[in-house]
DNA sequence: TATATTAATCGTAATATTGCAATATATAAA
DNA sequence: TTTATATATTGCAATATTACGATTAATATA
């Protein structure tokens, strides 16, 4: 054990869970939210941004890279990193589609 | 390590992150997507609607009342599981602010 | 009272995540 | 070509998560 079971759910649950679970680090919150700010910027800026080792921000950057949330641009030694914007809106649709969803407030119980 | 060192980011990209984290499972997603269609349901009923056994149900039950995201009322001996839809409201909003700043397409990288 | 029924908790095994030092890789500059 | 700079990758230790059987606790029913 200690391995999802994902079969056992569907795409539009994985999917989402998945998405939710890169979101799911503070780290992960925080680059996104330079991203989100600055529009573009470089690896380095986020390892000086972020109070982890170097090897731990690139770690962050391939797991939000391999959701699709954001995308890198080689430039010269560096390289460039931003939100990957038209997949971003479609991130938070799917979003959205659970959240919007309030439920009545119930008497009923609870 | 293998910890996450919470103390470095603000208080505003943990509880978005703790939040993401309670949805980054196609469990609570699942879990979370019934009661939004039924409203209010006793745990037995989310243990026949998973896939999973009853320990692990209830584990994940407790992760999401944990984040406030769902409520539990005792009623016999069953309980009566909803979501806590003014707590859901303000966990909307969080995710949107994150959300809906969405980036300028940008030529001048990626 | 004895026995179901329902859900939480405990204990444990398997796997995943987090973080970092060390190293590798790739390009730029001297 | 050598050296510096910027990122990625590897390997590893510490901790967290996932899943479930077994047990417990609490209420209902016979």
């Amino acid at each position: 054990m200690g391995l999802t079971k994902t079969e056992a759910f569907t795409e539009q649950q994985n999917e989402l869970a998945n998405l939710a679970k890169a979101l799911g680090h503070p780290a992960r919150i925080a680059i996104i939210e330079h991203l989100l700010k600055v529009n573009t910027c470089v690896c380095g800026d986020l390892v000086d941004e972020l109070p982890l080792a170097q090897a731990t921000v690139s770690q962050h950057l391939r797991e939000l890279k391999t959701m699709g949330l954001i995308k890198g641009n080689i430039e010269g030694t560096s390289v460039c990193y931003c939100i990957d914007t038209t997949r971003w809106q479609k991130v938070r649709d799917q979003f959205m589609r659970l959240l919007n969803q309030c439920c009545i407030p119930n008497d009923t119980c609870c």
